[in-house]
DNA sequence: GGAACCCATACCCGGTTGGCTATGGGTTTA
DNA sequence: TAAACCCATAGCCAACCGGGTATGGGTTCC
């Protein structure tokens, strides 16, 4: 029972790997050596990172001469999104319960 | 830099952590007893993974007697729906740049 | 009071993972 | 062509984490 949202909230769980994808979401493309700096990790980490980020369809990747240019695939969260709309459904229509149960129990 | 997203994407990143507080949304408050029917794992691995969310304030607790009642605290994902929004805001305004940069270009 | 029950904590263990360095393929530059 | 550069992969290691069993405190029921 491993669905979509799995892979969306594990790799963002991790800070650096968040902190990347905020970058591109901030910044727009940007390659892997821009990316590098500021990161707080050696290249090879920044790599693996956004390999992952990859594979949970977060960002995509350009390919041009000797550089990688990766950017934010901002529909991906929508999965994250709909996840929180379906837990305050849930909780609404418990709350709408409780309303029909009160309503009948005044009458 | 580890800011309050963090706990909570961390916290709802395990699928089991997840299906519990999943079922809390969906069924309201229930004591650690019910909640271990069908969670697939044992009473002490439950009553752990409560104690996550509750730490990350997705859930609160209620001691009755010797039972203990859990429910979900919806606001807690309050700051994980601003995170997608600020994605998102930034994603805009990046296109709004390029907008305006287009439309300077083509005077 | 003793037994059964509910839950939390302590402790251990194996798998996962996030970091590193080393290295190599591909590309530009001198 | 040689050298410098950009990036990805491989291999390694320490730390974290999610699972288990054992146990004990607190509560209700005979």
């Amino acid at each position: 029972m491993s669905d979509a949202h799995d892979m969306l909230f594990r790799t963002l769980a991790d800070p650096t790997r968040r902190a990347l994808f905020e970058r591109l979401c901030r910044e727009g493309e940007r390659t892997v050596g821009a990316l590098t700096t500021r990161a707080g990790v050696s290249q090879p980490v920044v790599s693996k990172h956004l390999g992952v980020l990859k594979q949970a369809g977060l960002v995509r990747d350009r390919h041009e001469g000797r550089h990688t240019y990766y950017s934010a695939q901002l529909g991906a969260l929508a999965p994250l999104v709909d996840w929180t709309r379906e837990m305050a459904g849930f909780w609404q229509s418990r709350f709408d319960d409780l309303e029909d149960l009160l309503k009948r129990m005044d009458q």
